[in-house]
RNA sequence: GCGGGCGUGGUGGAAUUGGUAGACACAAGGGACUUAAAAUCCCUCGGCGCUAGCCUUGCGGGUUCGAUUCCCGCCGCCCGCACCA
C-alpha cells in the first residue's frame, strides 16, 4: 500500500463524484444552523478558465470548507456574469448569435470549475442573460423608477463617426475607434441613470463600519466620493455686448486664495462657452477640438492644458478696480460644481500650467513655514500644502482654514445680482450612474416611449421584456434598434403606436444584486425578503482590487435601493470583502522578438545561469519580465494542463501557498512540482502512519516527553490553522501544515513506541482535516485509508487541547545596546526585576559589558531584555 | 494628470503589528541508496571575515533603549479613473 503513488487522476473524479451524489454541497435555506454566506466574484464566461480564476475560487472554497467543518451552514454559490461586449463582438466576428457563444462557453468552464472539486451548491447556478435572471431586474427597475430613485438625463458618450456606434472607453484607442479608426467624437445623448449620488453622504459615511473590509478599498471609495467643501462665488462679469448674463458662479474649495486669482476658467461644455461659441468660430473650433477625445477623464487630464481667452471679464470681487479674463479650459469637467473655476496657479498645478502657457500673473498667497515673504515666487511647480496667508489684506496671517472662514463670511454678507455673493456648498465627486447602453447583449430596460403618454414602465404583468432571437450584427449600430419589429408596441396606457426603450442596461446593474438573487435563485420575485435577510450581508466576499471602487460601489447603493423598493432589508451587501492578488508569469520572446507561450519553453536551470530553448526548434529564447498572464503576451498557462497533469488539489495547494493572497503569485514550473510533491508525501505518511498503528500498542504513556512534545505541535498547528484561515492568511496555514508534516513524518521516521506511535495517528489524522479546506481529494482518499466513517467533507473541525497551548518558559533574547548578545530562558510571566538579576549575572553579559555599569536596562515581560550603556 | 497600494537572501515569502530578521517552501551545491535514471533520504545555503567580529529588510534622513514595522523625502513596479468585466 504504501509503495503506490497516489494518483489524483483517479482519485479526483471519483470524489467529485460522490459529493454530487450525496449533495454535499447543497445548500438548505431552512436549515437551522448558523449561516455563512461565502461568495466569489462571479466569472464573465468568456469560454475557458483563467489561473486568476483558480486562485479565486481556490481561496473562496478554503472559506467555505473551513466554516462547513466549524458546523455553520454554509451557502456557496456560483453564476455567469453572462451580458457584455465580448459576446457581440465573437457575433460579429463569428456570425453566431451571443447567446449561443456564451452558453457554450458557459458549459465549457462549468466543466473546468467542477474538476477543480470546488464546494459549489450549483442548484443555484444563475446566468445573467437568462429571462429569469433579468426579468427580476426589469421589475425592480420599475419599483425603483416609481421611487424616484431612477432619473432621466443628457450626457456624453464616445461617437465613432464611421461605424456610427458608441464605444466604450477600452474601445477607443488613442482617441480613434478600435476598429474603424476614425477619429472619435463626444456626443450628448438621453440616458437613464441611477440616482447614486442622492445616496453619496450615506455611502460615505458607512464606510466607517465597514471594519472587515481593507483599508485601501475604503479609502479608495472615500476618495471617489470625493466629498469636498467649498464655497460658491458669484463674479460679477464687465459689461458685453458678447453675451446678456451678468455673472459667473465658480466652486472653489479654496477660497482663502482669492487674492491669488488671475483668471476665471469656464468648461467647453458650460453654458455661457456654448452661448459665446455660437458668435465665435475661433472659439466654437477650440470647443470641438476639445471633444474630438474620448470622455475617459483620465485623457482629459493627461492633455495638454489648453485654454482659449474669450474676451469677458469679470470684476475682481476682493481688489477694487480690478479684473480679470474668462478663459474657457479643456481640464474643467461640467460635471463637476458648477462648470467654473477661478484659476490661482501659485496654488494649483493646472492653474498654474494654464498661466504660464498663456502668461497670465501668478501670485502666492500661501507662504510655506520658513519662506522668505519678500522673496518666495512660485515657479513650475504649485505650492499646494500648509502655510499662512499673505499677500491678502485682510487675510494675511491667517491658517489656510481660518482664511477660508472669514472669506466666506466676508462674500456671504456682499450681493451680486440680488443674491449673496458666496455661500458655503458641500459638493461630492460621485456623478450619478449612467446605465443606457446602445447594445444587444445586455437587460433590455423596461420601458415604453408614447407620443401621448411619455415615458412609461412597462406593465409588471408584461415582464420579461425579452430580447429577439433573430438579429443580426450585419450593420453597425445598436441591433436591438435595427430589428424590424421589436421596438414597434402599443402603449399600455393609450393603446397608440408606441417604440420600446432600445437602450439596455450597463452590466454593473446585473451584477449588483446577484448576491442577493443566489439565496432564493428560483424565487418568482427578485428576491424573498426574509430568506435574503437571513443569508445577508456576504460574510466573505473575494475578487480582484480592480472591483474596489465601481462595482463594489454599484453594489452597495444597489443594496440600499432594493432596500427602499422592499426586497432586502439591509444596507450593505458585504460584511468582510477581500480583494486578491494577480496571477503572474516570466515572458519569452523568440528570435524575432515574439512571444513564445510557456508551453514551448525548455528551461535549463543548471549551473549559474537559467536559459531556455524552443521545445521543437531548439532555438535560444530570451526569458522576459514576470508579468500578468494576458492572452497577448502569450505568458498563460492552461488551468485544464495543470489539472490533467498534476490534478486540482496540486493547483489548488499551489496558489494557496507562498503568497500571501493580497499579493501578486509568480506561477512558475517549480512551484507546481513542489506542490505535487508535497501531494505525495502526505498520501506516505498517512499510509505509513496506518502500517505502524497496525501494531500491538499496549498503553499509552500520557507521560511521554517525545509524545508530549510532538501533541503540542499538532495542537498548535490545528489552532495556528484556524486562526490563519479566519484571517484569510493561506500561505501562513500552508508553512504551519508543513511544519506539522515535517514533524509527523520525523516520528514516523523515529521508530516510535506506543505513546508516540498514539500521537502520531492522533497528528495524522488531524493533519488530514486541516488539509481538507485546500486539497480535499486528497484528504478523502486518506480519510479512507485511515478507515474512517464517511467523509472528511462531513467532519467537523478537530478539537484543540487548551492545555497543549501553553508554555510554562519562555526563551528571551539579550540585547546589549541594541545588539543580541545571548538569551535566558526564565518560567514564564516572572517580574522584570527577578529577570534583571539573572540577566546581570550572566558571563555573556558581563562580557559584553566590558566593567562598564549599565544606564538603563529595559525588560519587557515575556519578550526581550535590553541593556543600555 | 489624479487617487490607492506594494518593495525583505538566487526565488516566493515569515516575523505574535515597535521586541532574536530570514520560519516554511522553491532553486542551487554536496552526499547516501541504485547497474543506471526517476523517486526518496541526509547535509550546506544573505554578504564580508571565515575565529568570539562586522554589514544587511528599494535608496537617503528622522523618532526610539530597540524600526521590516512609525514619520519625512526620493526611486522602481502595480491597480483604478465612471461604457472592459
Amino acid at each position: 500500500m504504501s509503495g503506490e503513488r497516489y494518483n489524483p487522476r483517479e482519485s479526483e473524479p471519483k470524489w467529485q463524484k460522490v459529493w454530487d451524489e450525496q449533495k454535499s454541497f447543497v445548500t438548505a435555506n431552512d436549515d437551522p444552523r448558523e449561516p455563512y454566506y461565502v461568495l466569489e466574484m462571479f466569472p464573465y464566461p468568456s469560454g475557458r478558465i483563467h489561473m486568476g480564476h483558480v486562485r479565486n475560487y481556490s481561496m473562496g472554497d478554503v472559506v467555505a470548507r473551513y466554516h462547513r467543518a466549524r458546523g455553520k451552514n454554509v451557502l456557496h454559490p456560483m453564476g455567469w456574469d453572462a451580458f457584455g461586449l465580448p459576446a457581440e463582438n465573437a457575433a460579429i466576428e463569428r456570425k453566431t448569435h451571443p447567446g449561443t457563444w456564451t452558453y457554450q462557453n458557459i458549459e465549457a468552464m462549468k466543466a473546468q470549475l467542477k474538476s477543480m472539486g470546488l464546494s459549489i451548491d450549483w442548484t443555484r447556478e444563475i446566468a445573467t442573460c437568462s429571462p429569469d435572471y433579468y426579468k427580476h431586474q426589469q421589475a425592480m427597475f420599475i419599483d425603483m423608477l416609481a421611487a424616484g430613485l431612477i432619473t432621466r438625463k443628457s450626457s456624453k458618450v464616445n461617437w465613432d463617426p464611421v461605424d456610427m456606434t458608441v464605444l466604450a472607453n477600452e474601445q477607443v484607442i488613442d482617441g480613434k475607434g478600435w476598429r474603424s479608426g476614425a477619429v472619435v467624437e463626444q456626443r450628448e445623448l438621453t440616458q437613464w441613470f441611477f440616482k447614486i449620488s442622492d445616496y453619496a453622504e450615506d455611502l460615505l459615511e458607512a464606510l466607517d463600519g465597514l471594519t472587515g473590509w481593507p483599508e485601501k478599498v475604503r479609502t479608495m471609495q472615500r476618495n471617489w466620493i470625493g466629498k469636498s467643501e467649498g464655497l460658491r462665488l458669484l463674479f460679477e462679469l464687465v459689461a458685453s455686448d458678447k453675451t446678456a448674463a451678468t455673472s459667473v458662479e465658480v466652486f472653489t474649495t479654496r477660497p482663502d486664495t482669492i487674492f491669488g486669482a488671475s483668471f476665471i476658467g469656464l468648461s467647453p461644455d458650460h453654458p455661457l462657452t456654448t452661448e459665446l461659441a455660437a458668435n465665435n468660430p475661433a472659439l466654437a473650433a477650440f470647443v470641438a477640438e476639445c471633444h474630438r477625445h474620448g470622455t475617459a477623464t483620465e485623457t482629459l487630464e493627461k492633455a495638454e492644458k489648453q485654454g482659449f481667452d474669450t474676451g469677458l471679464r469679470v470684476k475682481h470681487p476682493v481688489i477694487e478696480g480690478e479684473t480679470l479674463p474668462v478663459y474657457v479650459a479643456n481640464f474643467i469637467l461640467m460635471d463637476y460644481g458648477t462648470g467654473a473655476i477661478f484659476g490661482c496657479p501659485a496654488h494649483d498645478q493646472r492653474d498654474l500650467d494654464l498661466a504660464r502657457k498663456y502668461g497670465l500673473s501668478v501670485i502666492p498667497v500661501v507662504l510655506p513655514p520658513g519662506a522668505d515673504p519678500a522673496s518666495f515666487a512660485v515657479g513650475d511647480e504649485a505650492y499646494v500644502d500648509a502655510g499662512n496667508i499673505f499677500n491678502s489684506t485682510f487675510l494675511d496671517g491667517l491658517s489656510i482654514d481660518e482664511a477660508k472662514s472669514k472669506i466666506a463670511q466676508y462674500f456671504g454678507a456682499r450681493s451680486v445680482d440680488g443674491k449673496p455673493q458666496g455661500r458655503i456648498e458641500t459638493n461630492y465627486r460621485l456623478r450619478d450612474w449612467g446605465i443606457s447602453r446602445q447594445r444587444y447583449w445586455g437587460c433590455p430596460i423596461p420601458v415604453i416611449h408614447c407620443e401621448v403618454c411619455g415615458t412609461i414602465p412597462v406593465p409588471k404583468k408584461d415582464l420579461p421584456v425579452v430580447l429577439p432571437e433573430d438579429v443580426n450584427f450585419d450593420k453597425p449600430g445598436n441591433a436591438l434598434d435595427h430589428h424590424p419589429t421589436w421596438k414597434h408596441v402599443h402603449c399600455p396606457h393609450c393603446g397608440a403606436a408606441a417604440r420600446r426603450e432600445t437602450d439596455t442596461m450597463d452590466t454593473f446593474v446585473d451584477s449588483s444584486w446577484y448576491f442577493a438573487r443566489f439565496t432564493a435563485p428560483q424565487a418568482d420575485t427578485p428576491t424573498i425578503p426574509d430568506v435574503a435577510n437571513r443569508w445577508l450581508p456576504v460574510d466573505q466576499y473575494i475578487g480582484g482590487i480592480e472591483h474596489a471602487i465601481l462595482h463594489l460601489l454599484y453594489s452597495r447603493f444597489f443594496t440600499r435601493a432594493m432596500k427602499a423598493t422592499g426586497h432586502v432589508g439591509l444596507d450593505e451587501p458585504f460584511k468582510g470583502m477581500f480583494t486578491q492578488g494577480m496571477v503572474t508569469h516570466e515572458t519569452y520572446k523568440g528570435q524575432q522578438g515574439e512571444w513564445v507561450p510557456p508551453t514551448d519553453v525548455i528551461i535549463d536551470s543548471g549551473g549559474e545561469a537559467r536559459t531556455a530553448r524552443h521545445i521543437q526548434t531548439g532555438v535560444p529564447i530570451a526569458i522576459g519580465s514576470v508579468e500578468k498572464m494576458s492572452k497577448s503576451k502569450k505568458n498563460v498557462v492552461d488551468p485544464d494542463q495543470i489539472v490533467a497533469t498534476y490534478g486540482a488539489d496540486t493547483a489548488r495547494w499551489f496558489m494557496l501557498s507562498d503568497s500571501p493572497p493580497e499579493r501578486d503569485v509568480q506561477w512558475t514550473e517549480a512551484g507546481v512540482e513542489g506542490a505535487s510533491r508535497f501531494q505525495q508525501r502526505v498520501w506516505r505518511l498517512v499510509n505509513d502512519s496506518v502500517e505502524i498503528s497496525k501494531q500491538p500498542t499496549g498503553t499509552v504513556a500520557p507521560d511521554d516527553a517525545d509524545a508530549k512534545a510532538l501533541r503540542k505541535i499538532v495542537h498548535r498547528a490545528v489552532a495556528g490553522v484556524a486562526t490563519d484561515i479566519e484571517g484569510l492568511g493561506f500561505n501562513r496555514a500552508v508553512a504551519r501544515i508543513y511544519e506539522l508534516t515535517n514533524a509527523l513524518a520525523k516520528a514516523r521516521d523515529s521508530q516510535p513506541g506506543p505513546a508516540l506511535a498514539f500521537a502520531l495517528a492522533e497528528g495524522v489524522e488531524r493533519l488530514v482535516q486541516l488539509i481538507n479546506p485546500m486539497m480535499p481529494h486528497l484528504a478523502e482518499s486518506c480519510w479512507e485509508v485511515l478507515g474512517k466513517q464517511g467523509l472528511v467533507a462531513d467532519a467537523g473541525w478537530p478539537e484543540v487541547d487548551p492545555a497543549l497551548l501553553v508554555d510554562d518558559e519562555v526563551t528571551l533574547p539579550i540585547q546589549v545596546n541594541g545588539k543580541r548578545r545571548g538569551e535566558i530562558t526564565v518560567p514564564k510571566g516572572m517580574a522584570a526585576a527577578e529577570v534583571e538579576t539573572q540577566v546581570l549575572a550572566l558571563d555573556v553579559v558581563q562580557k559584553a559589558l566590558d566593567g562598564k555599569t549599565p544606564k538603563k536596562v529595559v525588560v519587557v515581560q515575556d519578550r526581550i531584555v535590553n541593556i543600555v550603556v
